[in-house]
DNA sequence: CTGAAAGCGCTTACAG
DNA sequence: CTGAAAGCGCTTACAG
């Protein structure tokens, strides 16, 4: 491993001629420093990245907090390889790399002394390593240690929820609008009659899909019915408990919009099985557009995510706290757009 | 920050003791270890990883190779969360982080000269972070890139693609057997006539998957006709026109063995499309477990990989030879073994 | 069992 | 435009 030495001494120029070729070039003569470069090249040199960040105090890591070991078995996230690859590409784009922090206790106890304030480790680890920001996915019992994040001044966005801090923003769909897309599409062909299998209220994407539901329906003038308003955890179990639910109404719904593409397979499973069929008894849009959504039978009409565009919009946002430095401003929050996916769940196809 | 040095003052002791107290703690009197710990504690303190990697020449990370640019669009690995949980968590157990490595142009020129033998920068990466090993996730188009890293003596696993080199290993599933599961399934149900759709045979999995089906149908005395054998690629649509083919033939099969879910899903359209029903004209049997297989219509009969299991396998695989040193012997390649998951697509429910 | 010292490979004011 | 020097925060033989 050639290092910076041998290169300069190989060049007759001093180390800090050598360092600056790569990080101020402007700083150092074209002479001396096309000679530096090809040397390099020649002895395919490559700047050691411990001994710089050791020196300049900031890796060229972004830290990943996806906790595997408190979530919830059996749960997967609906896009994250999407996500993986646009987060990963944009980074690589700016020279940076993901460091997937390892969480749990297993890890922290392997370290020095666990920390109350931190009990998964993530901050100590980011602290360990000088990483530049960290990218935030929600397992759903990170509360805590997100808002460490938030309020630690370290570059931070998070997914799909909203953190505060001075250096922190975060990403999202464009959920209320989303909604209001789905609950506007069942309007146009008909229907009134229309329920809601809501996420999890106290989360984000949760909250504001039943806030977009509501809104779609007053803004058409028609009441909302809370015994209409069943709420899921996101799951496919809880879609078709709450779809069994909804079918059993006196007056059961023509209409459902289901919050998450999981709780809409969940709901489909449970029509199928009261004998209901979809979309003739009773139509169904969902929200995420997952992969099986196209695959089941019928085809799930719903609302998708630009799931590649989380990735790139959070390393964007990073990006732009990383490179611009402390003075900069914080992003504001980022909301993609969502495109309603018409399929043949919703029956627009032969609309009553 | 509390560097080494803050709190050795503190303690009374110099940078070594403290450093030992960490490292090799039975070097030290349990009386200064103590007082050394519950400094430590106090001070929130945590040794900077860049300076230790640097002093050592060797970090806790293990980089994980995964090239996001280069594959065919819409590509998606068939169970990378579940890998990626299995590895991450068997990691964090021994206190090391994921880094998953930028690749791709963009990022490589962003670093100091490129080099000709590592177009995309993998191997110089490992080498600027000093990582610890590596763990290869085949994309389709690295093959070169992974005889570099096999070669390169860094402690190097590949998933499902063979690789050799001094510190070198691998993990796949028992894909023979696992093939032989699925046609000795179909061959109980009294088929005779069963084709398959094969994975490419240039790829581990598609090869020996292939090898499975062969073998099995030699032992029961059924001989392999050519025209029964079609090549896919693991995508759906290769599924699909191998399926209609196969249906075309003039002495159509009676049972289809798809090498990979995708492909089975390909297949299960097709014969739909052609008006053919799945299990009653043609049972259909996959390979992987997939998330749609049981969720597709009919649900999918396949064998299924221990998903996770990859993971797993590839940490410990990873962590034998870093831990163990230079000496330590390189292990085996890792072969998980298949389960078969009947559901209703080869007809298991009623057998002709 | 403990300390002083050298070293890991860079970067960055500070002079010139 | 360039160099000598200090410093980043650790680890690890080497003495004692």
């Amino acid at each position: 491993m050639t290092t910076i030495r041998e290169l300069a001494q190989l060049c007759g120029v001093s180390l800090a001629t050598v360092s600056r070729v790569f990080n101020k070039p402007d700083s150092v003569s074209p002479k001396t420093r096309e000679r530096v470069e090809r040397m390099a090249r020649e002895l395919d040199y490559r700047p050691n990245e411990s001994a710089r960040t050791l020196a300049t105090g900031r890796s060229t890591m972004v830290g990943l907090v996806w906790d595997t070991d408190h979530r919830r078995s059996g749960w997967r996230h609906p896009f994250l390889q999407d996500l993986l690859i646009g987060l990963k590409s944009a980074l690589s784009a700016h020279g940076y790399h993901l460091l997937m922090l390892a969480t749990g206790e297993a890890a922290h106890h392997r370290q020095v002394g666990a920390s109350l304030a931190d009990p998964v480790g993530y901050v100590d680890t980011v602290r360990r390593h000088d990483l530049a920001g960290v990218v935030l996915i929600d397992s759903g019992s990170d509360a805590e240690a997100f808002a460490l994040f938030a309020q630690s001044g370290l570059p931070c966005v998070a997914i799909d929820v909203a953190v505060d801090g001075p250096r922190a923003t975060y990403v999202t769909s464009a959920n209320a609008e989303g909604a209001g897309q789905a609950v506007r599409h069942l309007l146009g062909l008909g229907h009134r009659r229309i329920a809601t299998i809501a996420g999890p209220a106290r989360t984000r994407p949760g909250a504001d899909r039943l806030a977009g539901y509501r809104a779609a329906l007053a803004e058409a003038g028609v009441p909302v019915r809370e015994d209409y308003v069943a709420e899921g955890d996101f799951y496919r179990a809880s879609g078709h408990s709450a779809m069994r639910k909804l079918l059993a109404l006196p007056e059961p719904p023509t209409a459902v919009f289901a919050a998450g593409d999981e709780m809409a397979v969940g709901a489909l499973l449970a029509a199928r099985q009261a004998g209901c069929r979809v979309p003739d008894d009773v139509a169904l849009v969902g929200f995420d557009d997952i992969e099986v959504a196209a695959l089941v039978e019928p085809a799930l009409t719903t609302v998708a995510q630009d799931k590649s565009g989380f990735g790139r919009a959070a390393a964007a946002a990073v990006m732009a706290m990383v490179e611009g430095g402390k003075a900069a401003p914080t992003p504001a929050p980022v909301e993609l757009a969502t495109t309603l996916v018409v399929r043949d769940s919703c029956g627009a196809a032969a609309p009553r």
